[in-house]
DNA sequence: GTAGGGATACACT
DNA sequence: GTGTATCCCTACT
């Protein structure tokens, strides 16, 4: 359908699951904390059942491998963190405090342990689904934490493993849209080492962004010690 | 602030 | 094999 035509610089095309496609390998294939920043903004989507669910990415966090103490991967391989050794491109979906899964892409290429978790996203399509998983929690906290994310989506251990360059659960190539929002960085949340590593990105201001609210609006002014 | 809940990793038999 | 401290969290007070 057309649009306005653009006085200043055109919008970028919006997201339609129709035309757009999954990110190609080659895109995981990266540094963790690049993968990260470039998935701010960018749309999550699963088809399940025949319904499509999408939301846009505004929070992650890019774990590395032996060189990151908050990494699941830090200890060498094992059953669990497998998936984070593998290819590039596919999910890595961990269970956690007994009742949350988290999500992560892997990045990197195979025996590299690298990942970004999915922490907070904004919902855009299949919001009836997500409702109906979260049970009365308000549209802008349908998916803000990485528990709260996974639930929504409905992504749990099964989904451990899954490639995100196929269609069932993947992460589509239309540009990033950050509505003129200032990508921020911080410290990682819930982890007790390597907080100095500022490896969590998030949109500014974003409703949607998990932790205190005051860290999304202004992290530089957290209060010295 | 903390209860809730189960898997995981690792120390130790 | 068993014991147990910990865990990339959420929802509640």
């Amino acid at each position: 359908m057309p649009r306005p035509r653009a006085t200043e610089a055109p919008e970028p095309p919006a997201f339609d699951p129709r035309v757009h496609r999954p990110l190609p390998r080659a895109f995981y294939d990266r540094p963790a904390l690049a993968v990260a920043r470039d998935l701010l903004g960018r749309v999550l989507v699963r088809r399940e059942r025949g319904v499509t669910l999408a939301a846009r990415l505004v929070e992650v966090e890019a774990y590395r491998g032996a060189d990151d103490p908050a990494s699941h991967a830090y200890r060498g391989p094992t059953a669990r963190n497998a998936v984070m050794f593998g290819p590039p491109g596919r999910a890595y979906v961990y269970f956690t405090y007994g009742m949350h899964h988290c999500v992560n892409v892997v990045c990197r290429e195979r025996g590299r342990a690298e990942a970004v978790l999915l922490r907070g996203a904004a919902p855009l399509l299949g919001l009836a689904r997500m409702r109906s998983r979260r049970g009365g929690a308000a549209d802008a906290a349908l998916l803000r934490g990485p528990g709260c994310l996974a639930r929504s989506f409905g992504l749990t251990r099964e989904h451990d493993g899954e490639d995100l360059t196929r269609g069932g659960v993947w992460i589509a190539d239309a540009p990033p849209v950050r509505e003129g929002r200032r990508v921020r960085r911080g410290p990682r949340i819930g982890i007790r080492v390597a907080v100095e590593r500022p490896w969590r990105l998030w949109l500014e201001g974003h409703p949607c962004v998990s932790g205190p609210r005051r860290l999304a609006a202004a992290p530089e002014r957290a209060k010295p010690r």
